[in-house]
RNA sequence: GGGCCUAUAGCUCAGUUGGUUAGAGUGUACGCCUGAUAAGCGUAAAGUCAGUAGUUCAAGUCUACUUAGGCCCA
């Protein structure tokens, strides 16, 4: 971008190039430091504190990513202009299994290889090396879509000073109590000794269909008379079906779902032929009670026969349920960690099938686990880890709940382990219903083995603690939208459980806890400097040979892992192997990005960078980031992390549907800003739909936006680049006082000022997309479309007198002031506007956002313009209906004014009126003239109340009124109708009059106003009318002969008797409107070019 | 299975505390304008407000259920 501070004419260009444009401003601000000025020229004001969330850089951006940084740079950028200081540091995310799943596949090789073919240091140098491969395109991308972050300083969560930050958070955690080593159940194959992760059970294969005995099970209600469903009919019995009836001497609970409809039913044991009254699910009776049965008689049963009467006693809900005891069911172990043997509510019961009881046994279930653990239910673990009952089992005990050993299942007496005990609870009068059932169940890829759901040791978080808090904090925090806090964010607290952060993986922050062997003693490490502190104290015990914590040792595994400690006792210590949860490493991002609290302290301490008044990311983060910042600044802090947060929604394809690499739907983000610009990119995506809505991206908006928005906002610079230079304007002049600036002078500006004031609170609301398309009516209806369009004349017409001054400088303001409003979103174009408007090399970015003046703004003036652009649409309407075309000019449009108010109004503008749609005279016809004929309607909302149900019949009545009752009205009369039997006065407010109607005249009618217009077509008017042709036509042909706008020609014309009274009588204004010295009719003409006025043809010659 | 979001013209979207002709832009058709001109303006046609039921004098708007799409969680 060249220079423009000594420019003296405005520059002008040839055609709109907005990728051009953004390359040069690109290497401005880069050359000038325009972005660390930003931040610089800020120093000692307020802060605003943002989080970039940090993406990984192991895939390429693609177009989402777009928005998504866009939108934090318009919020950015914004609170910069309005005076704050907004430091923004990048950041990468670089652990995690994504980064080792794609190493693998690199290198072609599986987790079992680590250790083996690929030593842990080579894998994990591998993953380093692969997971910032991509950031110089990100990098590049960032730049290109005026993204303004620090990309220099970025934080990296693989650095040793990022991970000693993040230590040091979880040695506050250990303080606190919040650490501890639990259980989680995860599925885990007893033939390989191993857990698997979700991604391994992914694989292909590893879910097959297999046939297993089931279970309906009877469990026995303690105490059915407190509840009064003691029938009388045996004993009361909730049955609950499992196709894992292995872990049924494990169960502690029964859950049924709140809200479902349960029966008791009245019927027979099938295996032992006693009275049993059942409890289950309505929705699920005719799944084990036949219609055809239920014509039997109850008391005409006998043991043995095949069809089983019944009788529905008692319908109940869920939540009437909940609470009650039973009697365990296999009674061979106590839980010791909660209560047991309840009834508890929930919500993952269904009556899909089953019973809509479910049966709980918290050791192998995650469903069941979570939900034992926040009734407060105990477990009982009675499968070891090598898929066998324990001991205490009687017959049970030491057997294989699966076929772990590979004995043969065809050999004579074979019994897995489920039908054994199906046999034992039919022999119990405990099973209500045996069958086989086919299912789909997971098998361990390496062994093809059944896995089992196992409980496995981890470390937690024990978010649980602050539960209550990190509700509290969160109704404080304004989210965008508000229902994703309230509704999606706030559920998942109020259904919180710990969180856990161990992983069983390679690359990642090690969890920089060491314990001895027995668990009784343990350490966690917070910074570098206390690690080597007790290595040395491990060396002089002689668990390690030297101290290797130097500042370069890498606290990556596997180094990390050789680190032994010695605890207080003197017995040596090994670490925990896990590696922690990715997320903790980014939710710990407030406080690792400085280094916290090593460096920095007081940033996050006096709370000038902490917590972050914004952060923006993906809806799909909400339980990811939102949350990890949120649970560690809560627990370490007790403060919210962030003040606002907006969650966006996806970019979609043009069509809704998803873009994947896959459907080949996806947008290049490199060629999109190559080929539209970022500005544009960056504006449509704004003004086109909320941000946390999902956007349909297509590629015609773009273009749409560029011609409409850019495409305008550019021609209206062009008009003011293009008379300004040719009048020698260059804003230097003192400034033409308002009230001296004609009506619509006065009218944009107060447009422009309202428009300042609805940006400003829409911006401060998070409602970018409100702004953009405030902005963008202004630009494309009121600016270009209203106000330049109107006033043309006065910049071309005639010397630079004080009335064009003011025009210029009108148009100026407004110019500058929407470069300052718009430059958050699209900051490439409105940079450049800026300067070329300003004659300056400094940027708009570094300006202060307008202040509206609310002297300016005049709503009455407001008002009336619209009003003409009412009529004039009205009177246009007319023309075109009666095929008169506007350069025809006409005498005279009647318009009636039905208050005194809107006479006032349309007087003031009825020049503009008078121009715009060429006519001579406007004639306002009082409301009280005898010559309109009005009629009305109700005005629903005030006789609502008034009326209530009569509305229908006053409605009708009041349609009929005629001119004299609504005169009446008008005059502040009351009328009376009667409706129903029931009479009502009305007043001139339960009425809206609706049209007024001209008896005798063309006329046409909106909501709100009515035009009559005179079309008789006197000689004077159309001679004047064949004048005005001539002018167009001429023009035209100055045009078509490339003369420049300020040449002054010499015209010959034939005669011709259509244009001869018309030559007479306006020969000084033709001449004045086409620049012409001279008008000479001849009688012949050998010219060659010709023009068509009303379809007869003249020869004319036009020279300079 | 649960939570949340979305559904209004061919397309992209507005639509206030419920109030009576449901609006813009775009596209289409027709026309106008012409010293902003590879622009600009106007008019018209185009709607089962996803569906069903309910509340109400009155529902695009409130309630319930359903359908479709999406996200997260299981």
């Amino acid at each position: 971008m060249s220079s423009k501070a000594n420019a003296t004419i405005y520059q002008q260009y040839k055609q709109l190039d907005i990728p051009s444009t953004e390359k040069n401003v690109l290497a401005y601000w880069k050359n000038n430091h325009v972005f660390e000025k930003s931040i610089s020229n800020r120093e000692g004001k307020d802060t605003y504190v943002f989080y970039e969330g940090p993406p990984s850089a192991n895939g390429m951006p693609g177009i989402h990513h777009v928005i998504s940084r866009s939108l934090k740079d318009v919020f950015c950028r914004y609170k910069t202009l309005k005076g704050f200081k907004v430091e923004r540091k990048a950041g990468w995310d670089t652990h995690g299994l994504p980064i080792e799943l794609q190493v693998e596949k690199k290198l072609g090789i599986t987790k079992e290889d680590i250790g083996t073919k690929i030593s842990v240091e080579d894998y994990n140098a591998a993953c380093r090396a692969d997971v910032l491969q991509f950031k110089d395109i990100w990098d590049d991308l960032t730049e290109k879509i005026g993204y303004w972050v620090d990309l220099d300083n970025p934080y990296i969560t693989y650095e040793n000073e990022y991970i000693e930050s993040v230590w040091n958070l979880l040695q506050r955690l250990h303080q606190k109590g919040f650490l501890y080593k639990g259980h989680t159940i995860q599925p885990f194959s007893p033939a390989a000794g191993t857990g698997l992760s979700s991604h391994e059970l992914n694989q292909p294969g590893t879910y097959k269909d297999v046939k297993d005995t089931t279970v309906v099970a009877q469990f026995q209600m303690s105490t059915p008379a407190s509840m009064g469903l003691d029938h009388n009919w045996g004993n009361t019995f909730f049955i609950a079906w499992t196709t894992t009836p292995w872990t049924l001497p494990s169960n502690t609970a029964l859950g049924v779902g709140p809200k479902i409809d349960y029966s008791v039913v009245k019927t027979y044991n099938q295996y032992t032929f006693e009275k049993i009254t059942v409890i289950l699910a309505t929705k699920l009776l005719s799944k084990y009670f036949s219609e055809k049965n239920s014509e039997l008689n109850l008391a005409d049963y006998a043991a043995g026969d095949k069809q089983i009467p019944f009788e529905i006693v008692k319908g109940l809900k869920g939540n009437d349920l909940i609470g009650l005891k039973y009697k365990q069911l296999m009674p061979y172990h106590q839980p010791e960690d909660g209560r047991a043997f309840e009834v508890i509510g929930a919500n993952f019961v269904t009556t899909e099938d089953g019973t809509g009881i479910v049966h709980l046994a918290p050791s192998f279930g995650s469903d069941d686990y979570i939900a034992a653990k926040q009734n407060g239910i105990g477990s009982l673990t009675l499968v070891d880890k090598t898929g066998k009952f324990v001991a205490g089992m009687e017959e049970f005990s030491g057997l294989y709940v699966k076929n772990y050993k590979d004995e043969d299942e065809s050999a004579a007496g074979y019994m897995t382990a489920d039908v054994k005990i199906a046999i034992k609870l039919k022999t119990d009068n405990k099973a209500f219903k045996v069958e086989k059932y086919e299912h789909s169940y997971p098998h361990c890829w390496r062994t093809d083995k059944p896995i089992l759901y196992y409980p496995l040791e981890s470390w937690f978080i024990k978010t649980t603690a602050v539960k209550d808090r990190l509700i509290e904090l969160n109704k404080t925090i304004n989210w965008k939208p508000a229902s994703t806090g309230e509704g999606r964010f706030g559920n998942w607290l109020e259904n919180l459980v710990d969180w856990n952060l161990s992983r069983s993986r390679y690359w990642g922050t090690p969890l920089p806890i060491w314990r001895t062997t027995d668990g009784e003693e343990e350490i966690c490490i917070g910074s570098i400097e206390q690690l080597r502190t007790e290595v040395e104290k491990a060396v002089t015990a002689g668990f390690m040979p030297s101290n290797t914590i130097t500042p370069e040792f890498d606290l990556h595994r596997p180094f990390i892992d050789d680190v032994i400690l010695v605890s207080i006792t003197g017995k040596p210590m090994q670490r925990e192997t896990d590696l922690i949860d990715v997320w903790f490493d980014s939710g710990a991002m407030p406080y690792a990005q400085l280094h916290y609290p090593f460096e920095n302290k007081e940033k996050v301490e006096d709370r000038t960078n902490y917590p972050a008044d914004f952060i923006a990311e993906g809806v799909d983060q909400t339980r990811g980031w939102f949350f990890t910042l949120h649970a560690i600044s809560v627990m370490l802090n007790d403060s919210v992390a962030f003040k606002n947060v907006m969650a966006n929604g996806l970019v979609l394809d043009k069509n809704g549907n998803k873009m994947s690499k896959r459907l080949g739907n996806t947008v290049d983000p490199f060629k999109a800003v190559e080929n539209y610009g970022a500005d544009v990119i960056r504006w449509y995506m704004l003004s086109n739909s909320a941000p946390w809505d999902n956007l349909k991206f297509d590629i015609e908006g773009l273009t749409e936006t560029q011609r409409k928005f850019f495409g305008t906002l550019h021609n209206t610079y062009g008009f003011y680049a293009l008379y300004a230079n040719i009048d020698g304007f260059t804003n230097k002049e003192a400034e033409v006082p308002l009230a001296e600036r004609q009506e619509l002078d006065r009218w944009i500006l107060s447009k422009l000022n309202s428009l300042i004031l609805l940006v400003s609170e829409a911006m401060d609301d998070y409602e970018p997309t409100k702004a953009t398309r405030a902005i963008q009516n202004f630009v494309i209806d009121d600016l270009s479309n209203w106000y330049v369009r109107l006033n043309r004349r006065r910049f071309w017409k005639g010397e630079l007198s004080n009335d064009k001054i003011a025009a210029y400088q009108t148009l100026h303001t407004c110019l500058t002031s929407i470069a300052k409003l718009m430059c958050s979103f699209s900051p490439f174009y409105a940079d450049n506007m800026y300067q070329d408007l300003m004659f300056t090399d400094e940027s708009v970015h570094l300006q202060d956002f307008p202040v509206a003046d609310k002297a300016l703004i005049n709503i009455d003036l407001e008002k009336q313009i619209e009003i003409s652009q009412r009529i004039t649409s009205l009177i246009l309407r007319i023309r075109k209906l009666e095929g008169i075309k506007v350069r025809q000019p006409l005498s005279k449009a009647i318009i009636p004014a039905l208050s005194d108010e809107f006479a006032e109004n349309l007087k003031k503008v009825q020049e503009v009126i008078k121009s715009e749609v060429n006519i001579k005279e406007i004639e306002i016809i009082d409301k009280n003239s005898s010559i309109i004929k009005k009629s009305c309607k109700a005005n629903f909302k005030v006789l609502g109340a008034k009326v209530g149900k009569d509305m229908k019949t006053v409605a009708d009545e009041i349609a009929h009124f005629d001119n004299e009752l609504i005169s009446k009205l008008e005059n502040g009369s009351s009328v009376t109708i009667n409706a129903n039997g029931q009479d009502y006065a009305l007043t001139a407010e339960d009425i809206e009059i609706k049209t007024a109607d001209i008896p005798g005249w063309q006329i046409m009618s909106d909501a709100n106003y009515t035009v009559a217009l005179d079309l008789e077509l006197t000689e004077d008017l159309k001679t004047e009318g064949i004048a005005r042709e001539l002018v167009n036509k001429i023009q035209n042909l100055r045009k078509d002969k490339d003369f420049e706008v300020t040449d002054k020609i010499k015209v010959n014309l034939e005669n011709h008797h259509y244009i001869q009274n018309a030559l007479n009588s306006y020969n000084e204004y033709i001449c004045g409107e086409i620049l012409a010295d001279d008008l000479i009719c001849v009688d012949q003409l050998t010219g060659t070019d010709t023009i068509d006025i009303d379809t007869h043809i003249l020869k004319i010659q036009l020279s300079k």
